[in-house]
DNA sequence: ACATCATTCAATAAACTAATTGATTGATTA
DNA sequence: TAATCAATCAATTAGTTTATTGAATGATGT
């Protein structure tokens, strides 16, 4: 076997590791994804120190993850270039992963023999375009505020049994949440079943529909 | 605005990245990804005492990136369940993106009008059903070694212009490297149009075709 | 030019993490 | 049942990282 994997990228991908391995950076980098924001701001939404705060900033300017601009006395921080949201996707999707298989449904649902056959996020778009489907986004409010697939209606799982009347009858719904791992959609679909209503799943959650590169629209 | 994310997910979100911030960690991962192995071996593959090693494999097995067994006196470290490879997939492109805008090579090829066209990975698997095209991995031995996409040549780019007679005179040739953000597959499509070949880019690397969960081969 | 304001820098103490050593576990073979 | 062997645990030391404080920038607006 050769020398293995060039030791140098190794410590590059621990270093951008290790930068989002701080709760508060994780939190940061949230706020900035969110919108352009300067540091006071942040370090308020953060629930941080002024300086602690700008500290955790250089931290993720330093690796890349975000950019800063000047506007007046202030200083900007922005998503930075590539694939952040993508890399934030995916510790968010493992993250929801182990959470699923923590209360032992991961198994459950894939051993389910009607996976409740899932639509992909192509046939999505393609169904999107023809008006015949309702989205429903049924994670939590303040989740959902951080951005949502466009046009997506949002009515978080708990309070799904008593707003039904809201949805459309005669449309097809499509139920989205956290991802593969997610239960949260999977329960929605079999409530709205039972229900009554035409409801499926889309395969993959709203971290994957970011990743993908694809438009979301986010609360004001 | 509502009070933000929940700071649970967050701290396990750090946790986990936390977890790969640290190389020798990172390069356990990849030995484990390779093969099921014992701990002395990947030891020994890491450069490590057996004491350090085995917890370094602790810490990962606490964050669920790979899971063990026993096999007699030997305990047999496995790649965990859930998305571990495409959230190593997506460091190692953030990395791999970090580079390029160092060689400040992104821009440009961003910027340059004919971006090469690359084939989609939808189109690749039909072409490659078809049986007409020729897959070219350009990335260094050892990275091909731990695995490539299926069928796939590898000459690394530092050797193509020596070794192009090795290549199919009528063919289509399909290279790729990394990623989106490298460049070697670029300069190896250009390489081979100047040399009167039909090449082109995959848009996408390895890492994304083993985060998109298809079949790759590896070196024995 | 001066005062103002947002941000950064520098220095410190407290908390955490990593590598080493040697002892311990727990399953296997003789 | 005892010897063996892979792996883990426990304890130590050295090295990092974090949050806090207060001082230093550096652009703005009067």
């Amino acid at each position: 076997m050769s020398d293995s994997i060039q030791p140098q990228i190794l410590v590059e991908i621990a270093e951008l590791a290790r930068t989002l391995g701080h709760a508060h950076r994780v939190a940061l980098l949230c706020h900035i994804s969110e919108e352009e924001r300067p540091v006071e701001k942040l370090a308020e939404l953060a629930g941080l120190s002024l300086a602690n705060a700008s500290q955790h900033l250089q931290n993720l300017k330093r690796a890349g993850f975000v950019d800063t601009r000047r506007d007046g006395k202030r200083i900007l921080y922005r998503l930075g270039g590539g694939p952040v949201m993508a890399l934030l996707g995916g510790l968010q999707q493992f993250a929801e992963f182990k959470r699923a298989e923590l209360r032992q449904v991961v198994v459950d649902s894939f051993a389910q023999p009607s996976r409740l056959h899932g639509i992909s996020r192509e046939e999505l778009l393609l169904r999107l375009a023809d008006g015949g489907v309702t989205l429903l986004d049924v994670r939590p409010e303040h989740e959902y505020a951080l951005g949502h697939l466009p046009g997506a209606l949002n009515i978080p799982l708990e309070e799904l049994q008593g707003r039904l009347g809201e949805l459309p009858q005669g449309q097809q719904i499509v139920a989205y949440c956290r991802g593969p791992y997610c239960v949260l959609s999977r329960d929605a679909v079999t409530m709205l079943r039972v229900s009554g209503l035409k409801a499926r799943c889309l395969e993959s959650g709203y971290p994957d529909w970011l990743a993908a590169g694809l438009k979301v629209e986010k609360a004001n």
